[in-house]
DNA sequence: CTAATAGTGTCTCTGAGACACTATTTG
DNA sequence: CAAATAGTGTCTCAGAGACACTATTAG
């Protein structure tokens, strides 16, 4: 880029940050992992490092502020208002994650969310943050089945399901999920132990498996 | 973000820059716009000056580096590889905008994409940028009809049946694709007076008119 | 008239969505 | 047995896609 224009030491910098929206699913509700700051609930950040990619230091933001390790993450978009952080001029590249309730630590804060929203004020633009990163999470989710894994690795299509109602906030009608997303699974033979009524068939997602347009609209209804 | 985290001098700061993939379409081919640098025919870009956002920025870059004025963008990501610019650390948020042909000066310099692709190297990872940047008309293309205007005001069928060809790489049967924007169009009276046959009917787009989820998996076919 | 292009009636077939039925468990 | 949940046969209706027909111009 900017051939010919200045060097690149001409102009001043802005710090360049990372923040990563961790979605989880707690008692049927959507939630989002937060972390202390002195201008109240935030997300997990994290400035870039010298040399380093915008991924490690959103993984780096996770161990150090949430000690979750190990998961996967998507950009989101740049936050470029140049008084977004009163500190100084501080970009923010947003991160989506999806992880399962498990994976997070005990001492992990969560704010619940409503729809798209959170239930209660986040620290600087990190509400529009969360926002995006449940668009964008509803998105992913509506080209596979659960790929973040928040399901492990076989589940009945009822918690499939009631996994979905979650996300897009909406109740699906059990057979027409069922065949939308059934190409998408297989069966294993073995069954789940419910307790009450018929055992139901565990699956598991078929690899490499994509959802039809079709089941992205139907998500959407 | 990074509550309690090192000040905001601790660390050397990265040049952050925006990069911008201008697609038109000439003689039935899309374009992308390009400009000499140093290492070669590359996106018009700019380094991101103090209190600048990067909209600015980018509208900034095609102004003075292409002669472009008035025009949208949107982000496309972020490309962050530490050594993607050998004369230091500069990160890019890459843009993508489409404008039609009649808006740029004559003096642009273009380069031919072969679907997604560039027919020919650029600088730095802009043929990346650009494969993105198609990606990403293509997806707002499947929810209106020519948000971009890159025809008039008013526009026959089969131009914008055309248009679309140019836009996806693949021919689209005339009556289906009519039938799938024929409820995002409003005929005028007019028609246009192409020399042979009947002429055609000029439409316009409708205001607000958002495409079926049908219409964009017709697109991709 | 023919040639050329625009626009549409209509047929077929797929598949989404809904209803209700069957299947398999527990108590 | 009844109750509860899992899974499916099947009907209907909408609509995508294709074919062919009609419509309107030029020459």
């Amino acid at each position: 880029m900017t051939a010919g224009e200045s060097s690149l030491t001409d102009y001043p910098r802005p710090s360049v940050a990372v923040d990563v929206a961790v979605l989880t699913v707690r008692r049927d509700a959507l939630c989002v992992v937060v972390v202390p700051s002195p201008r109240g609930r935030a997300l997990p950040g994290a400035f870039l490092h010298p040399g380093e990619r915008l991924a490690d230091a959103a993984h780096r933001a996770l161990t150090t502020k949430a000690g979750i390790t190990e998961l996967e993450f998507h950009q989101i978009g740049m936050f470029d208002d140049p008084n977004r952080d009163e500190r100084g001029w501080v970009l923010s590249m947003a991160h989506s994650s999806v992880v399962p309730l498990t994976r997070l630590g005990a001492a992990v804060d969560l704010v619940e969310l409503n729809g798209t929203a959170t239930t209660e004020p986040l620290a600087f633009d990190h509400e529009a943050m969360v926002t995006s990163a449940v668009e964008d999470v509803r998105q992913r989710y509506g080209r596979a089945v659960d790929p973040s894994l928040l399901l492990g690795p076989t589940f009945t299509l009822l918690e499939l399901r009631r996994l979905y109602e979650v996300l897009y906030d909406k109740p699906f009608p059990k057979d027409t999920f069922r065949r939308h997303v059934a190409d998408a699974v297989v069966g294993t033979g073995a069954t789940s132990t419910t307790g009450g009524g018929r055992p139901a068939e565990l699956y598991r997602r078929q690899s490499g498996a994509v959802l039809p347009e079709a089941a992205s609209a139907f998500f959407r209804s």
